[in-house]
DNA sequence: AAGAGCAATGTAAGCCCTTTCAAAATGATT
DNA sequence: AATCATTTTGAAAGGGCTTACATTGCTCTT
């Protein structure tokens, strides 16, 4: 690989020219300029990124660390965050944390000793102080899917509880009192939000919450298998299920089925996320939309505003669920 | 940031010794090993890894190239490739080349230049002679998905014809012999290859190749439907329909329904890869499993064997496709 | 007790860029 | 033609680490 050193010497300048050419400095005489262009491309010189990077101590990457590589979420914000990034000419370095702590908290340090010029982060096992401390440090740092209010400009969420709301309250619209809910780990903050507003829904609609039609579940199918299963065994009665995430609804319209029970008219179920494969479950899958891709955008506009200096971008914080209608609810008529 | 340098002389040793102890290199003493890793700790030092690859140009850093980040079929070769390199503590720098030429070579250029370790890439715009010669250069290479001859060894690929083959065998076996074939894209080769597994199936069972009852479709859920149409419009007869993926299946699932025809019952459906979707159809997707996450570990594997030296890799260049039996297919009794 | 052999440590030259500051060239102004 | 302002260029000092090679200090022979 042909270096600087060399292109300035067939170029017959200093080194420093050659970087002012390559780095679009533009204190550089057309004659000069031209002269290393060419002696670039003879050499079809390609400039060493970590020189540069050690260099001038950035990078034009971002790190971005999540919980998994895989699955439509994760890939929903990696996805946004590289489109985003993509048009500025920066790039993402990804890790995933996998929800322990001392990974996240290694990757971390991974990415900002590479010389990333900001961290997007998505990560569940760091406290709030951890990453209260973090933020204080030198490299930027963009939190997603989590509200720290002493860090809350560096914070990027979703309202869990106006979700929860609004899934409950399009149920109880629909003429369903007898409701049921599968809610996610009471561990999880998102699952606590959701079910909060779950609650509100009923209250501000006059209908009872009932501790009984509450179940636990894990965020997986099985949850919502074992959901139903649950309710069914216990009589509670229910003509609908709303489902903290998408997953567990799929794992509670199979095992409703099961047990005889149509979808949407025996019972309707109701999700939470508006993953990929809702619309390719049977009946499809209504739902509240977790807009997570453009969450990993925003992600990436508020570091190219920070740390890339594009003023022009119109910063988020805080994004709002809504409903995604289709075809696993039934209207009740009176 | 404390340096090295820092290090060394809280220690009281040179540059060299701490570089060594970092490194785990073991000639140094214990006594000195120790009063090192006190002045470490006490500076909380931590390598500047940037500047770690300039000076021994590598990077334990594996640049993964993939078309789209978004995605299982994507996600699958990220997640596997992270999960074996992860354990070697090496990482992973993604880019996205979205099928386009230029991106590509960008891309890849860019990993290079990142000193990344190796490369592991899907890719689908470049051509054969520029991964060739791509293979030639000194950074290592794998590729996905893709069968080069004259480089066969770094390529890992699934036996596509033989999925073709073993997804229609299937159907045949059932009892079906009005076979229609949903097709990828015909510049594609994968699509190609499956399309020539379905032949020869056909011919071994000695049923006859009708080109009217095959549609060029997308690969996307809306060719899976319009394959449908075409063959209802056109009074072909089918009892089941052969897709070349499964995006398309969903497409021909839905369409078929809605045409009032019952799965499985008056239409089998069979797909080819095994998304995560298949199992949330309904009904759930008969189809053909294709490997991608064993595929991206295999990839990784590939190179901790060539670049990280685990000479106990034992590789494998191409993976065979596997029948997922699942109730979108009858059994037609005779 | 002197030398061989080896392990432990240090010295210093890179790795390939950026960037500050000073010097040189150019152009404008009188 | 001399002066000054301005643009263009170059010299050189890093950035934080690795590593070849040299040196030191041991232990072990004989």
């Amino acid at each position: 690989m042909a270096t600087i050193y060399e292109v300035s010497k067939l170029a017959g300048v200093s080194l420093a020219t050659v970087s002012r050419v390559v780095n679009k400095n533009n204190s550089v005489s057309d004659k000069t300029r031209l002269k290393v262009l060419k002696a670039m491309e003879q050499l079809r010189y390609k400039p060493n990124l970590v020189a540069k990077s050690l260099a001038s101590s950035r990078s034009d990457c971002v790190g971005v660390l999540v919980s998994e590589i895989y699955g439509s979420f994760y890939g929903g914000i990696m996805s946004g965050v590289e489109s985003v990034l993509r048009k500025a000419d920066k790039h993402i370095v990804v890790t995933a944390g996998h929800n322990e702590e001392q990974r996240e908290k290694d990757d971390i340090e991974f990415l900002i000793s590479r010389n990333c010029d900001a961290l997007i982060l998505h990560v569940e096992a760091l406290s709030d102080e951890y990453l209260i401390n973090l933020c204080q440090g030198k490299t930027p740092v963009v939190i997603l899917n989590r509200h720290i209010p002493e860090v809350a400009e560096y914070c990027i969420s979703l309202d869990n509880e106006l979700g929860g709301y609004l899934a409950t309250k399009y149920i109880l619209e629909q003429g369903h009192t007898n409701i049921a809910y599968i809610s996610g780990p009471k561990r999880k903050v998102d699952a606590l939000e959701r079910l909060a507003g779950h609650k509100r829904a009923l209250n501000s609609y006059g209908v009872n919450f009932d501790p009984e039609s509450v179940y636990e579940g894990n965020y997986l199918q099985v949850g919502g298998s074992a959901g139903i299963n649950y309710f069914l065994e216990n009589d509670i009665h229910f003509t609908a299920v709303v489902c903290a995430n998408d997953e567990m609804a799929t794992g509670a319209i199979a095992t409703a089925r099961e047990n005889g029970l149509d979808i949407p008219r025996d019972v309707s179920i109701f999700g939470f996320d508006n993953v990929t494969f809702a619309s390719y479950t049977y009946p499809t899958l209504s739902t509240i939309n977790y807009p997570i891709s453009d969450m990993g955008k925003m992600a990436a506009k508020a570091v190219l505003k920070r740390v890339y200096k594009q003023e022009d971008m119109v910063l988020q914080n805080i994004f709002e669920p809504e409903i995604v209608e289709r075809n696993s609810v039934r209207k009740i008529e009176r």
